[in-house]
RNA sequence: GCCGCUGUAGCUCAGUGGUAGAGCGCACCCUUGGUAAGGGUGAGGCCGAGAGUUCAAUUCUCUCCAGCGGCACCA
């Protein structure tokens, strides 16, 4: 005799077990109607789940978060089946929702291309239209496992084999095609509706696993009504938008070319932002305490073998041999071959380096904490599927700092930087920033005491400093936990960027001491710790969050004074000298164009400030203010336009609060 | 590194088994125009690199390189 409490707290008492739709007719004959699953106690169920006992109740439907993940997955299988009806030869995996939609894995010898897109998608619409009707069967490990080898389904077949001993194993039924799966699913095919679209072709290695077999991997997006969808299709046009390699090339900020895979030419536009941003942050770094230093590009391979990193690494360090290349002769450049004893590595981090620094001379307690931060170079040979504009390259400027303190300073130390970081992040627009504990992975090194000391430590100063953070288990360093910060730019995607690693490793490998009060020589903690991370890809990242359209103290051209008629062309010279000695980055142009014409170039070029001077204004010394974005103009002295945009100009940290 | 797609003028992109086209940009001329495109003329291309098929390859095939989208990786 259930009695089902509903979300409103209502009651309703059944004779007898009922199933989720009677539930839902039993309020209303139009709730029926739109019910696609339910959630019992917390959990989801088919709507056709028999239900014996009292439980709460909640039905879901198409407008529910829940009812959306449902139809994803359904329609991931609705992929599978049209993809089986279409291309028989075909095997399938897997398939699960993701954000904002869903993918399909699928094995066969002719990869797809995007062109059977459009049949795929008619047969799925097909199929829509037959509103094949859920059958849920229960069968047994090895009938299941029978079933899929003798339909030739063997990645089905190894899943079935792999699930954990005593789960219930469910095959859903839609006309003809089953597939294995956990449920639950709608109620039938029509419920699916046919806002969804295929969207792109991928390669994905079977189970993650790249030592095995490449499936075809056919991603897909999937709303609950057609408005959804192409809202989505238009936030993924302004995604594009925003890229930061095309805003680049029409800002001129930087280029990449094939002679420098992976690395950066930035023009001058674009090195004044970094230098805005470099220079904010050294500013910060100088307030709190920091000592900058500059450390070697190339060091022996020695020293990477004493730190740990040549044994893990090497593959992904640039090694230059420390020897004269034969050139005449036309053999190879190095006849006598390489000796191994002059072999030297261009860095792929800072911290061997700075450990020598704080190795130079004996180091006190009094000496601790000691923060050393560098604006370091560094390379890494990362494989050529990784590289992504600038956010993902082989060479890259680290905002990067160590800090040298006793175990006691941890918590002092981390909530200082915490501190920093979150101040950071606000000064450039960062408000939704999410810290996450990484902590004690399966492979690591220490006793669990040391690991519950230092998670503690570090949850502690994140407490603390009054942080909210989620726990990452399982995903420290082997040798320490570690905190990230996800920043969440203007279109809602999620960056890594800052981050704290504990590290009591590596001064013993490269002997770091101190010594403490009692006279003792002891090992001092390192805390590795960036904010920006890269500045290449932290410029990337302010770019799109920005859409181009920097904050005035971070634009590469501040104000352009644009001329009407080339007679004013005397008084814009005098008036950009004047905005240049307020301190503003200023342009002039002078070109014989219509005015209309100017604006409209400096404004796709993002420039924030354009100020408009013809006969009126060099009669009046006065400029007319166009602010990106608006359409209208302000006339004010140039007097008052320098102090204006002057202060406006002025970085947030020596802005007055 | 793996899978797929792409590579034609500075940029965005058409196109063809008989060595090329547009728009924008650029140069020059006319125009001096009040807030997102005034008009004209012109220059500009080893059709990513190499090999093969062919009388003939930018076009077809193969190899390589790079870019893009994923996967794997990211100290």
């Amino acid at each position: 005799m259930p009695v089902i409490t509903l979300p409103d707290g209502a009651e309703r008492r059944f004779d007898e077990a009922v199933t989720g739709f009677d539930v839902a007719e039993s309020i209303s004959k139009s709730l029926a109607k739109k019910a696609l699953a339910i959630r019992l106690d917390g959990e989801l169920f088919d709507l056709d789940h028999t239900i014996e006992d009292d439980a709460r109740l909640e039905v879901v439907t198409r407008t529910d978060e829940d009812g959306l993940d449902l139809i994803r997955h359904d329609a991931a299988h609705l992929l599978a089946q049209a993809v089986k009806n279409l291309f028989p030869e075909t095997q399938v995996t897997i398939g699960p929702v993701i954000e904002d939609g869903f993918y399909y894995d699928f094995s066969r010898k002719t990869p797809f291309s995007t062109e059977d897109f459009e049949a795929i998608e008619a047969e799925m619409k097909r199929l829509v239209d037959e509103d094949l009707p859920t059958r849920r069967e229960v069968v047994s490990r090895d009938e299941a496992a029978k079933r899929f080898e003798a339909q030739g389904e063997h990645y089905k077949a190894e899943i079935v084999r792999d699930l954990p001993e005593g789960e219930e194993i469910k095959v859903y039924h839609h006309g003809d095609w089953y597939d294995l799966c956990r449920g639950p699913h709608l109620p039938s095919t029509k419920h699916i509706g046919k806002a969804f679209k295929l969207m792109k072709l991928a390669g994905a290695y079977w189970r993650g696993d790249s030592r095995n077999e490449m499936l075809h991997r056919i991603y897909g997006t999937a709303w609950s009504n057609e408005k959804d969808l192409k809202a989505h299709l238009h936030r993924l046009e302004e995604a594009e938008r925003r890229d930061h390699r095309k805003l680049a090339r029409e800002m001129d900020l930087f280029h990449l070319q094939e002679e420098a895979q992976g690395s950066v030419f930035w023009h001058p536009k674009g090195y004044v932002m970094w230098r805005a941003l470099e220079d904010y942050l050294r500013r910060r770094l100088d307030d709190d305490g920091y000592a900058e230093v500059k450390t070697p590009q190339l060091l022996d391979q020695k020293l990477w073998e004493a730190s740990g990193h040549w044994g893990k690494y090497a593959q992904n360090m640039f090694v230059v041999p420390d020897a004269v290349p034969d050139t005449e002769s036309g053999g190879p450049l190095f006849p006598e071959g390489v000796d191994d004893a002059r072999l030297l590595a261009i860095k792929p981090m800072n911290c061997p380096a700075h450990v020598q620094i704080f190795r130079q001379g004996t180091k006190s307690y009094r000496d601790l904490p000691l923060r050393m931060s560098e604006f370091g170079c560094c390379h890494r040979n990362e494989p050529t599927g990784a590289l992504h504009g600038i956010m993902r390259v082989r060479q890259f400027t680290q905002d990067d700092a160590h800090i040298f303190c006793r175990w006691d300073q941890i918590v002092a130390e981390t909530q200082k930087f915490c501190d920093l970081a979150s101040s950071v992040y606000r000064d450039l627009g960062f408000e939704d920033v999410r810290i996450a504990l990484a902590t004690r992975p399966e492979q690591r090194i220490g006793s669990d005491e040391e690991w519950d000391r230092m998670e503690s430590a570090l949850g502690e100063a994140l407490t603390s400093a009054g942080l909210d953070y989620d726990v990452l288990e399982g995903e420290g360093a082997f040798y320490a936990p570690k905190l990230e910060y996800h920043l969440r730019d203007a279109i809602g995607r999620s960056w890594q960027c800052g981050t704290l690693q504990l590290d009591p490793l590596l001064p013993e490998r490269l002997d770091a001491s101190y010594v403490d009060e009692d006279g003792a020589k002891k090992r001092p903690v390192m805390l590795h710790r960036a904010i920006f991370g890269s500045m290449e890809r932290f410029l990337g990242i302010l770019i799109e969050d920005a859409a181009g359209r920097l904050p005035l103290w971070l634009s590469p051209v501040q104000v352009v004074v644009a001329t009407i008629t080339t007679d004013a062309n005397g008084y814009a010279e005098e008036a950009a000298e004047a905005l240049r000695k307020a301190g503003l980055r200023v342009e002039t142009d002078l070109r014989n164009e219509k005015v209309g014409y100017k604006v409209r170039e400096h404004s796709a070029a993002k420039v924030p400030v354009i100020a408009v001077v013809g006969g009126r204004e060099a009669e009046e010394r006065q400029v007319s203010i166009r602010r990106l974005g608006s359409k209208q103009s302000v006339t004010m002295s140039l007097d008052e336009a320098a102090a204006e945009l002057c202060n406006e100009a002025t970085p947030p940290d020596l802005r007055s609060k």
